[in-house]
DNA sequence: TTCTAGCACTCCTTGGTGGAGAGTGCTACC
DNA sequence: GGTAGCACTCTCCACCAAGGAGTGCTAGAA
């Protein structure tokens, strides 16, 4: 663990903010201006250079001011950054936008990621719910073919999925309405993680071992089930505000990016990391990120859902100089209230 | 309407396929050289000063080589230009890669739109079809809280949507599934555009004057089916392919573009203007756009479905120097398999 | 010991210059 | 009508010099 002086972490604090701000090296007569401290360039450089040192800070030339590294970074927010409160105006905005749209999750989330790309005018991610860990609602079969099948589940969070599946035999739709209301009865409420293990065990019981009909419907909720699962999408909006940051000017590295996020499973995989990581506020900065494509750039992230049980994770992609003590709390905030949202539609 | 001898096009198209291929403006010496006929650049740039009088040609500064304006390239897709033929490989291609996705249309459409932007290397676009245009096949309602109903609106293509409304009333489950069967009894296989009438010719019924129940399924269906009509969704994909083309290294430009294809609405207009303007292969190209933030672009699109009542758009967005003579088929023919692959879900 | 002032040095950035190259228009000639 | 030749224009690029920002180091002050 590095120790540093009161002085260091002033100076290193102030690199930072100032970078973040501007994008460019800082300058020791820029912070000695800046700062409250009143202590001449030279003495800045000289800090300067301690912490160049411990690898907190570099120079792109020599004769450049310094920008600081993730290392740097990394420090920062664990241990000098304060981050700001949201103001009750923005509080407000965002809780706004959320409860006009409850129309349907898919668009919820959506507006969710894209008013975390335009509070933080950088992108905006939000992973769409593992139905995993949501419980049961509904399910229904609807016949499309002469043994086609669509099943629309519907979980307690009120999602909405649909797959199509076969059937072995002929089936009219009758038959599946009665399907539909004896797997309604028997799975209602419970968490999609043991529906499972409660379909195969029914599948023992005498009911179902006289009536073939019911054998039927286990199978294809099962099988239904078993779709849904695999089942996760991601919402990425506000891709155009990164072009805003001057370190993205180079087509090239802006080409790779938005190449990386057109591929929404590694996208999906870096979230799901995430998930598995922490439970609050996570924070990847450049290099700390296996995505290669992604290493000039900071995610913020945060599980929503119920503390103990999440629901899936939302963020923001930025540059490395992300003003990350506004963000914080933006995403936090945000996380907090989309789960207040989903919770409410799921009391029943 | 401008008449042209043989030789003013055969220079007028190898221009335009030299300007297509390099994004370069070209000079007389290249034309001379590459083009089959035999005559000295000396010639050629008189024929060129000749087609810039008519404004189809234009030079970007007195000693540059010219490069086609809109009415250049607008006067060659009508009457020069001969499109390719799809070789049976690609065709072969495009059937495989959306055969194997029959999961789900959402699914469907969002692979069309990739498959769009792989093949021909720009933006691919799908606007996702109108339920105006199909058939009801199912509804489903199901409560998610007091007085709050989700309600499953499947139409005979498959497309599922939902949409939440708010009954006057308490209401059970039982209720709820009374009325499903009754609303599907009743508008089985009617085209969407008619159910609402129908739904107003039964209000008046005596079965439904007799019981409530009946009453409140119809005005929940009619509500749902109201919601359900403003909807209209776009797949974007392959924004990156555009970074490729030098025309667009421009950060400002590549910004403005970018954003403009966040604005969902803005391109569901401009697609459903094609939509109404013509049956076949649609073209846009610069200027003759009205979007003020693509008319560095253009666009090759195609309705997709039944000939008659089309379901959607599909094309691809491009620079101005796109190739035609090869998107063309491509849009054309992955219109018309689309249009299969959804009719034959749509056949029971 | 700690801080500061001064200075020489490094490196980037910017602006200007000139030559090479591409392409044109015009004119005279076939 | 087509072609060859030529003078002219404009862009692109490499090169250079000056200016500026920032540093490291050293010597002296607190």
């Amino acid at each position: 663990m590095i120790k540093l002086t009161q002085r260091d972490q002033t100076v290193l604090e102030a690199v930072i903010t100032d970078y973040i701000e501007t994008g460019e090296p800082v300058g020791s007569r820029t912070i000695s201006k800046r700062s409250v401290m009143n202590v001449s360039p030279a003495t800045i450089r000289n800090v300067m250079a301690d912490l160049e040192e411990l690898g907190l800070l570099l120079q792109p030339h020599t004769s450049a001011g310094r920008i600081p590294t993730v290392k740097g970074l990394r420090l920062y927010l664990d241990s000098i950054m304060r981050s700001r409160q949201l103001e009750r105006e923005q509080r407000q905005h965002i809780r706004e936008a959320l409860q006009n749209r409850p129309q349907d999750v898919k668009d919820l989330l959506q507006s969710t990621s894209r008013i975390l790309s335009q509070y933080c005018r950088q992108t905006g991610v939000v992973l769409w719910p593992k139905v995993t860990v949501t419980r049961f609602k509904h399910i229904e079969f609807i016949r499309i073919g002469p043994r086609q099948v669509m099943v629309i589940l519907i979980s307690k969070a009120g999602l909405v999925h649909q797959t199509h599946i076969e059937s072995t035999e002929e089936i009219d739709q009758n038959e599946l309405d009665k399907s539909s209301r004896y797997v309604n009865e028997l799975l209602r409420g419970l968490p999609l993680a043991i529906v499972k293990e409660r379909i195969l065990e029914e599948m023992r019981s005498e009911k179902v071992l006289f009536d073939q009909l019911f054998g039927r419907a286990l199978q294809m909720a099962g099988k239904a089930i078993q779709n849904t699962l695999s089942d996760s999408e991601v919402y990425i909006e506000g891709q155009s505000n990164l072009l805003d940051n001057p370190e993205f000017a180079d087509v090239a590295r802006m080409r790779r990016i938005l190449h990386t996020f057109e591929d929404k499973s590694r996208i999906i995989k870096l979230l799901d990391m995430t998930m598995k990581a922490s439970t609050g506020i996570h924070i990847i900065i450049g290099t700390e990120n296996e995505l290669q494509e992604l290493q000039e750039m900071s995610l913020i992230s945060s599980p929503y859902g119920h503390p103990d049980r999440p629901l899936g994770i939302l963020g923001v992609i930025g540059p490395l100089r992300m003003d990350y003590a506004r963000i914080i709390p933006v995403v936090e905030f945000t996380a907090k209230f989309l789960s207040q949202v989903l919770e409410l539609t799921d009391e029943n």
